[in-house]
DNA sequence: GCAGCGGGTCATATTTCTGTAACATGTTTG
DNA sequence: CAAACATGTTACAGAAATATGACCCGCTGC
């Protein structure tokens, strides 16, 4: 897994801040966002592998969106550690009934964030958090890291692997060329859009033979998408 | 979202193309309005994504216009942005309490009003919170970028799409040819009016097999509606 | 240093849209 | 009813987006 992405869902600037440079350091990826709305846009279109998400938030109360995150089914995956004021111990109690994964009490030391974030990501196992994505006889394993079509093996390389991994992963939804090479690339790369292109070419070819080919699918103006329906 | 059209009601000239330039640079459609009527009459057009309402007008106050906004369906939804001069912090509250989403007092930078239009329609997440529009068995998934009829898929070109997406969006209500243009080829392009006829065929073209075709109407001298009336 | 592999870019082929013009069909008006 | 308009249809050539094949460069393991 090369650098997770994590939201801080806070408002005050200052302890965002602060999370996110402990975050940057630790080498995961700060998304941020200063109240319910905006986080809620972010996970739509950057999907994070983990949420810090503050107790106290303006309007919405972090309690009731990690409530309602774990109810979505886009949401439900992503584990949630609650960033609370030490107050009464109670509020732990209420924190995982809300679905959170863990909670850590302000002020916390960026140490003890991060450890506590690596103990959650460790467990959740994240990106493919089953061992392995099926979708028309056409298996991808991410443990054993190997791709099946119809219990043939079929060749990937690493990239066409990759790409593969996460569209399976997020099937019946299309995304552009830019979104690809930020989530399959890695942001701070800057490559060429058509090179994506080519690379959905590769991947074709490797699953033309057993005749998955057409699960990768064009939608003209827009990007790319996987999907079991024609 | 590409380029949001942004209102601004503002009596001085100066101040107006001031701010239209800087909203311009900053990538978004910049609309503009001298008074109250003529606000009201752009609204009723274009439905900006956002209006900048000075706070001092010539008749009619800002604070008037707000609260009236906020009151009809048709522009409730549409966030505020009060600009007003560095009086009394006072006015802030008054500002809020009508009904406006955000304050900027002048002088301001155009940066600072950048930034907060941008958090302001960051927070509306307006186009795609619901991921697929339906009316009478049509299906269009925003997020997968398909259309579905009766549970048969539609063939549509990107234009199509656009349009058939803009048109569901806004159901039971007439678009001229001129306002198609703009809404769904985006400003700024030149394009023939009959253009959009042929669109419009193409569109019922695909959907016809399924029934659909008579959801998009012609009005005649006005332009064209989506509706599940007849 | 060299062969081999992966991966990015380019140039070129293909496919799919798109805008317009031209003609057909309706509708309205005087 | 005929002229003047408004909208419906179709055909088509230019443009845009995507697919594909070739090339090239950097790196790894010999």
């Amino acid at each position: 897994m090369s650098s997770p992405r994590v939201l801080i869902v806070e408002d005050e600037q200052p302890i965002r801040d602060m999370a996110v440079f402990a975050l940057e350091q630790a080498g995961f990826t700060a998304l941020q966002a200063g109240d319910a709305s905006s986080a809620q846009s972010i996970i739509a279109d950057q999907s994070p592998d983990l949420i810090l998400l503050d107790w106290m938030l303006p309007g919405v109360s972090g309690l009731e969106l990690a409530r309602r995150w774990k109810k979505e089914d886009l949401t439900r995956d992503i584990p949630i550690i609650m960033l609370t004021a030490r107050v009464e111990e109670d509020d732990k109690v209420l924190g995982l009934e809300s679905g959170a994964d863990d909670y850590v009490t302000k002020p916390f030391s960026p140490r003890e964030l991060v450890a506590r974030m690596k103990a959650v990501l460790r467990r959740a196992a994240p990106d493919g958090s089953d061992a392995t994505l099926r979708a028309n006889g056409l298996e991808l394993d991410t443990v054993g890291h190997r791709v099946t079509a119809a219990h043939r093996q079929v060749e990937l390389g690493p990239t066409e692997y990759r790409l593969l991994k996460f569209l399976m992963a997020h099937p019946d939804r299309v995304y552009s060329r830019g979104q690809l090479l930020d989530r399959v690339w890695g942001s701070n790369v800057y490559v060429e859009e058509r090179t994506v292109d080519v690379h959905i070419r590769r991947l074709r070819k490797a699953l033309e033979p057993s005749m998955h080919a057409n699960l990768i699918q064009t939608v003209r103006g827009a990007g790319y998408r996987f999907s079991t329906r024609l």
